[in-house]
RNA sequence: GCCCGGAUGGCGGAAUUGGUAGACGCGUCAGACUCAAAAUCUGGUAUCAGCAAUGAUGUGCAGGUUCGAUUCCUGUUCCGGGCACCA
């Protein structure tokens, strides 16, 4: 084999190709792979498929920064090394397009959403071409495109269709309910929602259950709103967080502490129509799902709190008040076994019958503590915990012991969880036994010694004290047995309870898919399918429409069709995005069920960890119900998560002397930031013109304008140092390091590498710049080991010495193992020790580079490409197969031996040696270490590694 | 408050199953090349003592298990993340 001469005539090029100029390679091979469809997936293959797939942007105005690509650089890695090992890869790119800040920047500038949005998806392609990923734009999706949308209001309307059948746990056909209703009534589909009270005759009865004649009694709209109640997508009143800066409402995932996660604004609990996801049907599923996925404990473990399953019972207790017969009150308890130790019993405010109960005596303090409880915004309640609570002059009977128990009410029970009241154990629960200390309610005990008076203790270890016809037990053993007794005597039942709620799943807003859904006398009906898409149409104004409604209410056709005028939410488009890369362009079809049975699940999704609880859950909920549905053949999408940690900004900052134009350098102040006695102004200064901590005062007067031109600066050693602090990567705080200009100073290579040699990608860790040099030092090196100066390529068939293939086996399996594992960042440096050994070796051997470069590909595919083909080849590296490791060039001779340690035999040793030249060195080393144990010879210290003796200490 | 995760040189980090702690890179020091600088190359660089060979100490802190612990166990401090009245 030769190595293709590529070296130019005219000296100034000869030059530029002699010093590695990853810029003109990189365009060259970036244009040869467009040009040959290098990264074009057929959906047919005789290879085995492999899914790598990465949470897709949010195309932002801002743009990328150097955090951006890192989780995309690791999948590209991984991507590259699948198809090398031979895999059919699917690695796709799109934008999640839909959202609020397009709609906001539509309001404050008039520009339309999908204006803006084309704009910013066009840089954000721009960006992303620059770094060379290999991901197959022919299937790029946006979910704002109608013919993307299209399917995400056809898969609503499946969902709208369908209601969850709990004894088959699946998702089923509406029509299936209503022949079954026709049947039978509702008996073998109870509501679910347990609260549920059917109409009759105009009146609310306490029925919820209903036998076929009564079914075809209802007229058709009483019909529909029963089927509502069934529907996994489905519309109804309920409190919603409402966000009136944003004006929209929001999912319980998208409001953090009180607060709009997005902007930080109030948000409050409203009654209004919106749309749901009946996703609590699914929880069992959800959760059990995660068994078999491979997402971090972290993960799961954030997803298993926020489905918040429990196990306890509801348990009935009579209620004695002065205003004569009561309906008995329900509690939910997850701790049945203390129920000889319920001291008072507590509601939620909010529970009408608390007025019912109330007593004469009590009712102004009631009221008065239902105004207050009514004043406090949910951020109050959330931000200052304060006890409060009132008696309401009821009492409750303790079915066992007769004991009258005082009904309270406080805002620490809530409405919406279990029964909305509880019964209050106070030496077992902590807040209950606040409560009781608070307001002086004496305090049972039931656990003997296990409670001190001062804390409540929760444990299920104790022997119950007190405790009537449980006396003597152990805590988790009379659970059980009080349940049975509960359920004998019929005043009590087992029941699991979940923290999940229904997911909101409309918002007021513009910029989303609108419903396809059309309503006829307050009925709601999906729009045949002929009619999809239903486009979004233009508006004169982005501002709210009237009554909380969307700006669609704006729209006088649009609300004279009686067309819904919500909007779908961010996460609609988001949730199956992955299945429509499998057949983007289907006119016909979401995506054909033979592709998606080919493709199947997604092998590896990369992403961050924000989406825990959002998207997250809802992809995994609309992949079970599409699954069950019938239209695809699994019912998780994501085998396997990787999570990249966030690369953080590290901010620098100047100091400017209060009122003054003079900017003091860091180290010339005290701990207080104070110059001479003189109070400083801590400004940000950009972080690229501040090398280190070093300010580049030419650049910095320059900046903003020359906003500081004029400044004086006081040095330290003819310096001026900046202060630093790592903070969130953001523009506002000019600590964004923008991947362009790294890829222009070092190459798309370096700039790949340096991300993965940062560390572990799944930890966050802030940015610094300096060390990239020592990548691109290395990628320099690499070249120069195939290009000498003088002598221009340098690469020979000779054959290679056994150290030369245990230098390149050594790397295949440490590479190999590394990528494996996601550990990139000790990948790049086995590269580098692997060269600088070839580079000491003087190694310029077809043999040993050529499987180099093929590994090097998924890190640096540029320079991989020309290098390929500086050594004779005509096919692309990005066709070659990954090396195969040669175990014998690395393998060990083994030995065994019994090793006695202490005058006993403990173990056979295995001793390992080295096949090179200090073989026999090792072996006498060992022989002699044996021998000592053997003769009873005390040896002080023998030091093996993985095995192999490396030294004794006599 | 509860639940996870982490703590290793001046810095980022490595050590995959309990086996020479500090790979690799940055920074830094010295040297080579150069009139000089840059670039490049070579060598040193955990700490303390010593000219050196070498010795002692060393993975947040205190203990334990083990022939041997960054790794396992108990306690503790600090940092990061998640949840937060879910009965």
């Amino acid at each position: 084999m030769l190595f293709a001469c590529i070296v130019n005539d005219s000296k100034k090029s000869r030059r530029v190709i002699m010093e590695y100029n990853f810029n003109e390679i990189e365009k060259k091979w970036q244009a040869k792979w467009i040009e040959s469809k290098a990264y074009s997936v057929p959906n047919q293959s005789p290879r085995p498929k492999y899914y790598v797939l990465d949470m897709f942007p949010y195309p932002s105005g801002a743009g990328l920064h150097v955090g951006h690509p890192l989780g995309y650089i690791a999948s590209d890695i991984f991507s590259r090394y699948k198809r090398l090992k031979g895999f059919n890869v699917l690695h796709p790119m799109g934008y999640d397009a839909f959202g609020l800040p397009a709609e906001q920047y539509a309001i404050e500038h008039g520009v339309h959403p999908a204006i803006s949005t084309e704009q910013n998806i066009s840089n954000f392609r721009k960006q992303l071409d620059n770094i060379g990923f290999c991901f197959d734009w022919e299937r790029e999706v946006r979910t704002c495109d109608p013919k993307y949308y299209k399917w995400t209001q056809w898969i609503f309307m499946q969902l709208f269709s369908s209601f969850f059948n709990r004894q088959k746990q699946k998702a089923e056909p509406i029509s299936e309910l209503i022949a079954s209703f026709e049947r039978e009534g509702n008996a073998a589909h109870p509501f679910p929602n347990e609260k549920f009270k059917l109409t009759v005759n105009g009146q609310l009865s306490t029925a919820n259950s209903f036998g076929a004649d009564e079914w075809l009694s209802f007229d058709e709209t009483y019909q529909q709103a029963i089927l509502m109640e069934y529907r996994l997508a489905y519309c109804g009143y309920g409190e919603v967080n409402w966000c009136e800066a944003l004006g929209t409402v929001l999912a319980n995932d998208e409001v953090v502490n009180g607060v709009s996660e997005r902007g930080g604004h109030p948000v409050v609990k409203k009654k209004l129509r919106q749309w749901y996801l009946r996703i609590t049907e699914y929880a069992d599923r959800l959760l059990k799902g995660l068994e078999q996925i491979e997402f971090s404990d972290a993960m799961k473990e954030m997803q298993t709190n926020w489905i918040g399953k429990s196990y306890g019972a509801e348990i009935d207790f009579a209620v004695k008040s002065e205003k004569g017969n009561m309906p008995s009150m329900r509690v939910y308890t997850t701790r049945p076994d203390t129920i000889f130790g319920v001291d008072f019993m507590v509601v939620a405010p909010e529970l009408a019958w608390v007025k019912e109960v109330t007593s004469a005596a009590q009712h102004d303090e009631v009221e008065k503590y239902l105004d207050y409880v009514n004043s406090r915004s949910e951020r109050e309640r959330q931000a200052e915990k304060k006890i409060t609570g009132c008696f309401t002059g009821a009492y409750a009977i303790n079915p066992f012991d007769g004991r009258e128990i005082p009904i309270w009410i406080s805002e620490y029970v809530l409405a919406g969880y279990g029964t909305g009241a509880i019964m209050a154990v106070p030496c077992g629960d902590e807040r209950d036994f606040k409560f009781a200390r608070y307001f002086n309610i004496p305090i049972t005990n039931i656990i003997g010694s296990f409670y001190n008076g001062e804390e409540a203790n929760p444990t299920k270890d104790a022997t119950l004290e007190n405790s009537g016809f449980i006396n003597g037990m152990l805590m988790r053993d009379a659970i059980e047995v009080v349940i049975a007794r509960l359920e004998e005597m019929g005043i009590g039942k087992r029941k699991v309870n979940y923290k999940m709620r229904d997911a909101a799943f409309s918002r007021q807003r513009y910029w989303g898919e609108p419903f396809p859904v059309q309503w006829q006398q307050g009925v709601a009906h999906t729009l045949p399918e002929t009619d999809l898409p239903l486009l979004l149409p233009e508006v004169e104004s982005y501002s709210p429409g009237p009554e909380g409604e969307g700006p669609l209410a704006n729209i006088p056709e649009w609300v004279a069709r009686e067309l819904e005028t919500n909007t779908m939410p961010g996460y609609a488009g988001s949730s199956w995005y992955f299945l429509r890369y499998m057949d983007p362009h289907n006119e016909n079809e979401f995506c054909n069920r033979s592709v998606s049975d080919y493709w199947n699940q997604v092998d590896l999704y990369v992403g961050g960890t924000e989406h825990a609880v959002g998207h997250l859950l809802y992809s995994r909920m609309w992949t079970k119900a599409l699954h069950d549905l019938g239209h695809i053949g699994f019912d998780e999408p994501f085998k396997k998560l990787l999570n990249q940690g966030m690369i953080q900004g590290s901010s620098r900052f100047v100091y400017r002397i209060n009122g003054t134009n003079t900017f003091v350098s860091k180290g010339l102040l005290d701990g207080n930031d104070e110059y001479n006695g003189q109070k400083t102004d801590k400004i940000h200064a950009d972080v690229n013109f501040v090398d280190g901590y070093e300010l580049d005062i030419e650049s910095f007067r320059k900046w903003r304008n020359g906003e500081y031109a004029n400044g004086k600066f006081i040095l330290e050693e003819d310096k001026y140092l900046c202060g630093s602090e790592v903070e969130k990567m953001s523009k506002s705080k000019f600590n964004t390091v923008n991947p362009d200009d790294l890829v222009n100073r070092y190459g798309a290579d370096t700039f790949r590498m340096y991300e993965m040699f940062l560390g572990p990608v799944e930890v966050s860790k802030p940015w610094d710049t300096k060390g990239i040099e020592g990548v691109h030092r290395f990628l320099k090196k690499l070249w120069r080991l195939f290009y000498d100066e003088m002598k221009g390529w340098m690469v020979t068939n000779d054959a290679p010495t056994p150290a030369e293939l245990k230098v390149l086996h050594k790397t295949i399996k440490k590479i190999e193992d590394d990528t494996e594992r996601f550990s990139f960042n000790t990948a790049v440096s086995a590269f580098m020790v692997c060269v600088n050994e070839l580079s000491e070796l003087k190694c310029r051997k077809a043999a040993i580079l050529e499987p180099l470069v093929i590994m090097l590909t998924p890190y640096a595919p540029h320079i991989s490409e020309e290098l390929y083909v500086s050594l004779g080849n005509t096919s692309s590296v990005l066709d070659a197969a990954f090396p195969t490791f040669n175990a014998a060039h690395i393998a060990e001779s083994t030995k065994e031996y019994p090793v006695s340690i202490n005058g006993k035999v403990r173990t056979t040793m295995h001793i390992s040696v080295d096949a090179g030249q200090e073989e026999a060195e090792q072996l006498a080393l060992a022989n002699e270490v044996v021998q000592r144990w053997l003769e009873g010879k005390p040896v002080k210290k023998f030091i093996f590694v993985k095995g192999r003796m490396i030294n004794i200490v006599a």
